[in-house]
DNA sequence: GTTGGTGCAAAGTGTTTGCACTCTG
DNA sequence: CAGAGTGCAAACACTTTGCACCAAC
């Protein structure tokens, strides 16, 4: 992806705040919701309105400089889109979310592919559950 | 699971409205969201509210008896839990929902279990693409 | 200068909740 | 006949939109 965001390839005005906001994005590595993407905005610019973020969210998505993802039961989330394919192990417990990468999910696609003949774009796996420390403290409670 | 709604195993009061609430999810078989839930209850009993349906889809909910899911931006989908594991294709031309089981996703979970130290209870691979007919319609088009 | 982008406030969604009434157990 | 469950309307949380002003091109 292309980092240079002082003229990333956008056939859209390049605005302080739409700078700002991928850039946050970008060096955000993790998962941000809307809210919070605005409240580290305004710690630059304070006067950054939520509606700004809102939007454009909308266009970074519909330029596929974002992904949305849909964890909890409440609100979106927002990440950079990587190059390679990563999935997602939740922790009931704490919240914690690990990425990782899977060759068996290539696989499975390219399976799913020829059965359903279908072209599949995108791979989404979500796994849930508790982690080391969370089941432990469950299971001494 | 058990079909019987008539006396299904619930520490809760049996009233008419919760019986015809199960009893649709149960046979809707694919994926409702809480309005479509609520047009089809209002077909037997018009006086059903709304609220009604998210109070009784929270209630199923924690008893386990169905389950919920993310699939387009909007809003939550629900469906009856099922015993076996199935995990979900969707077209995005024509917004089909297939259904679909693959031992991988097993060998999958199995791995990261192992490799994160985690204990997962649920796994749940999100497919999206193109189906045959809709990328004939596409590449045509 | 045009016109796309912004901040603000108001309107929209989908979901939840307080209340008085109803019906199950 | 107690209190869980209901319908209704109001409240909520998150997201979108109309408008007047501002600034990138």
């Amino acid at each position: 992806m292309n980092v240079n965001t002082s003229s990333y390839p956008v056939g859209k005005r390049t605005t302080s705040q739409r700078k700002l906001l991928l850039e946050l994005i970008l060096k955000a590595g993790g998962h941000l919701d809307a809210d919070e993407l605005h409240r580290r905005a305004r710690e630059h610019e304070p006067a950054i309105s939520l509606s700004t973020v809102y939007r454009n969210l909308k266009l970074f998505k519909k330029l596929n400089l974002v992904e949305e993802r849909h964890f909890a039961e409440e609100h979106h989330h927002y990440e950079a889109k990587a190059t390679s394919k990563h999935h997602h192990l939740i922790c009931m417990g704490c919240g914690e979310v690990i990425e990782f990468e899977s060759p068996l999910a290539e696989q499975m696609k390219k399976q799913i592919e020829m059965k359903n003949k279908f072209i599949i774009t995108d791979t989404e796996v979500r796994m849930k559950g508790y982690c080391a420390r969370c089941r432990h403290n469950i299971t001494v409670a």
